[in-house]
DNA sequence: GCCCCGAGTTGAACGCGTTCAACATTTGTG
DNA sequence: CACAAATGTTGAACGCGTTCAACTCGGGGC
C-alpha cells in the first residue's frame, strides 16, 4: 500500500513489492496471481469501509435526501486516501474483459452489496416515487454512484471538493425528481423508462 | 489495423507492427511516440468516419428523434469493426491521466467536434425544450453518447444488437423528456439541473 | 531410520514497451 | 561540387510483468 501510494500503480514494481515484503519475486506470484490481483485487495477493502461507514449514516438519518447524500459523501471520504492513483486503478476496472470491471460477472457480489446499500437508502426513508420506479431505484442510484465515481476520478480539486459539491447539488435534484415521478404527466415517461430497463433484464 | 483486429491490443506487439510495416522497431517509435499513440489514430479515424456518416443522416432527417437516433446508430455502425478490441482500447481511455481520456484537455478538440454534431442534431430540428436547457443540450447529448459507448463496450451480443435496441428505446424517451421540460412543474427541476451544470463551468 | 509428498521458495529466462547512441540518407547552402 | 545540418533508421539494451523448472523443507507412512 505504501509503495502504491508513493509511486503510483505503474511506478510500483512487483520486484519492489517482493523486496518490501522480504520475499523473492517468485513468491510474490505464489500469493498473488498478478499485479491486477493486488488491486482486488484495495477494491474490496474500500467496499467494506464504505459499507461500514454507510451503515452509520443510515442509522442516524431518515430523510431520503440526507441518506443518499450521506452514503455518497461517505464514499468520497473512504476513497480519498487512494485518489492519487485511483486513475490507473480505474483504468483497469474500465476494461470490460477484466474481472475488476464493476459490470463483470466476477464483480456481481460486490455490485449486489453496493446496490443493497442503496436499497436500504430507499427503504429506510419516507421517499414517495412512482410505484413502477421504486424497485428499480436501488440500481439506478448505484448507477448514479458510478457516475459520481467517474467524476471523482477526474476531479483534481483539493480534497475532491468538486465531487462533494456535485453530490450536494445533485442529491436535492434526485429527491425532487423522485417526487415528480408521481405527477401524472411525468409518470408516463417514467413508466416508459422502467419498461426499457425491464426489457434489458434477460 | 489488421494486426489489432486479429490479435487484439495487448496481443499486438510493436515489433510485429514494425515488421508488418517493413521497418525497424526504432523507426516505429520515430513516427509513433508509443503504443498509446496508435490508438489515437483509431480514435480520430473513427471520429472522422462518424462525423461524415452523421452529416449524411442530418442532411436527410429533420425530426429530432430521428436525427438523434440516426447519429447514435451510425456511431455503432462506424465503431462495429473495432468492437472486439474496443475493451483494451477504452481501458486506456478511462485513465484520467491519459491524453486519450474523452475528458482530458488533449481531447478538447475531439470533444468539441463531437459536441458540434449534437448541436447540429438539436438546431436542425424542430425540438422544443425549456429555454434554459437548450444551450446545454448538445453537451448533455454528448454525455448520453458516452453512456451509449460505455454500454457498447460491454455489449457482447452479436452485431451489438443490444446497444442498437438501447438507442432505439432511449431516444423516444429523450424526445418525450425534452417536451416535458417545458411543463411548468418540470421546468423548475430542469432549471435547477441547468443551474447545477452552470455552477461547474468555472 | 528412510522415503516421499506437497507446500512454499527461488532466480533465471521470456517477451514485451520503450529508450538511445550510433549510423545512413536526404536536404539545404556556400 | 563539397559539406554540414536536418531528417530518418537501426538494433542493442533496459526495466518491467510474468512463467517455470529446480530447489528447500517439514511432517506423515512404513
Amino acid at each position: 500500500m505504501d509503495l502504491f501510494r508513493t509511486n503510483g500503480f505503474d511506478g510500483t514494481t512487483m520486484r519492489g513489492i517482493a523486496d518490501g515484503a522480504g520475499v523473492s519475486l517468485g513468491s510474490a506470484y505464489y500469493y498473488f496471481s498478478g499485479k491486477e490481483h493486488l488491486i482486488q485487495a484495495f477494491y474490496s477493502q474500500m467496499q467494506d469501509d464504505h459499507l461500514a461507514a454507510a451503515r452509520k449514516v443510515l442509522e442516524t438519518e431518515s430523510d431520503f435526501a440526507a441518506r443518499l447524500r450521506g452514503v455518497l459523501t461517505v464514499w468520497v471520504d473512504v476513497a480519498a486516501p487512494y485518489h492519487e492513483f485511483a486513475g490507473t486503478f480505474f483504468k483497469n476496472a474500465a476494461d470490460p474483459t477484466s474481472p475488476l470491471s464493476p459490470f463483470s460477472p466476477e464483480s456481481a457480489d460486490a455490485r449486489a452489496a453496493s446496490t443493497a446499500i442503496f436499497r436500504d437508502v430507499v427503504e429506510g426513508s419516507d421517499l414517495k416515487v412512482a410505484s413502477s420506479l421504486r424497485p428499480r431505484l436501488p440500481e439506478l442510484l448505484w448507477l448514479l454512484h458510478m457516475g459520481v465515481v467517474l467524476f471523482w476520478v477526474h476531479d483534481r480539486s483539493p480534497r475532491q471538493e468538486r465531487t462533494r459539491t456535485l453530490v450536494a447539488g445533485a442529491v436535492p435534484l434526485i429527491d425532487k425528481l423522485g417526487r415528480l415521478s408521481r405527477v401524472p404527466v411525468v409518470r408516463g415517461v417514467v413508466n416508459d423508462v422502467v419498461a426499457l430497463l425491464d426489457s434489458f433484464d434477460d
